[in-house]
DNA sequence: AAAACTATAGACAGAACGGTCTTGTTTTTT
DNA sequence: AAAAAACAAGACCGTTCTGTCTATAGTTTT
């Protein structure tokens, strides 16, 4: 159990954790570690003593910011989810061009992503797979965070003029976390081109 | 934490999941009690003690079978990995017609599998997602499943003549995954349908 | 300067964890 | 019928878990 692992990841010198701005207060810390052991090993194996270890904080200091380890996995989720689409949607907001061409720098985006050395997939997808049942907080951050994304989506559907613009927003989205899921699994950031040239050929067709 | 939730998952009389057979031996009762529990509520969240009290057996016998945790975590994935691709591969051996059309029949299984009212997303997906990093034989187990279901869609893609088979087999893949996910998320089976759709334009964009 | 806040350090409790072991019963095999 | 294997029941061990509590110290606000 090294850890020794290359945690600040640049990606162009807008990396997208919020573990790479260093943290100065005691909560920050304490979420900055809790959101890598969480990703890294898992909700529950991660132990609140190994979170103050790696924070280098007191107990009480973490249970007077937060009431349970619930309350910080979702604290945790709901600043790694800001964070993350405060990064992605700003790197799409810088894409000139059509509609057609947001949607496909998505999968470029991404690519990015899964080549950062601290990607172990998306945490709401590794979160929801690890609770499912019971845990509602967790779907609830999952359900929101999707949400974001096919409302986006939808908006370039529209702007594009799309026959069935929830169903071009659905398409987009299952090639989103299809690229996501085979990424972790192989340790291949390719699979966003793969996915990226199946919205190209599922666009084109949709323009008739 | 009721727990009376209908289990036994027909599926046109050919259910997926190894638990529909009612276990007779205290092995098979632990494995099916298991491979609910790790399902529903994750691995690391799964404690022994409640695994023996679904299965109503011993802690001495488990331990008689299975040296640990781990192992029987391991023996759990091989055997449902085992048992889906039966069904998987039983149900798409009775498709007739070219190689394109049981590359489709992929997703109209899915969505079978996906509207299962035991389905939790894929045990692969989800063990890999509380594990990642560490646990190799998760890893392990996960890459054999995903290797098994490439080699097949490679095959089709061969019988296809396509032009990149390995290509075309990413691609299902990425579909795979992603309808998986979706679903889960959404517990809405019909993203097999959105993913088919994008399946038969990739395919039909290949012929040229 | 006083009060309020934020933090550290770590003992502590009670429960749950994985895993071992013993004792005795049932089932299967020979 | 005898031997062997599989099983139940549950006490038990050492560890780890989340969460509480006390005591102390630095920092900010009033």
């Amino acid at each position: 159990m090294e850890d020794n692992v290359q945690e600040f990841c640049p990606l162009d010198g807008s990396g997208w954790s919020f573990a790479a701005i260093p943290p100065k207060n005691a909560r920050d810390k304490i979420m900055s570690a809790a959101s890598h052991l969480f990703c890294n090993h898992g909700f529950a194996a991660t132990g609140i003593d190994t979170i103050l270890t790696r924070a280098g904080t007191a107990k009480a200091t973490l249970y007077h910011h937060f009431k349970s380890k619930e309350e910080l996995i979702a604290a945790v989720l709901e600043a790694e989810g800001e964070t993350w689409r405060g990064w992605f949607f700003g790197r799409l907001s810088e894409v000139k061009g059509p509609a057609r061409n947001r949607i496909l720098a998505v999968f470029d985006i991404l690519e990015d992503w899964f080549a950062d050395p601290g990607f172990y997939g998306c945490p709401f997808i590794n979160a929801v797979a690890e609770f499912d049942t019971g845990n509602d907080a967790v779907r609830k951050a999952a359900d929101l965070h999707k949400q974001h994304l096919l409302t986006w989506l939808k908006a370039q559907a529209m702007e594009m003029k799309a026959p069935d613009v929830t169903e071009t927003a659905r398409s987009i989205a299952v090639l989103f976390d299809g690229a996501i899921v085979a990424a972790q699994h192989a340790r291949d950031p390719s699979f966003a081109r793969t996915a990226k040239a199946m919205a190209e050929c599922y666009l084109d067709q949709q323009r008739g």
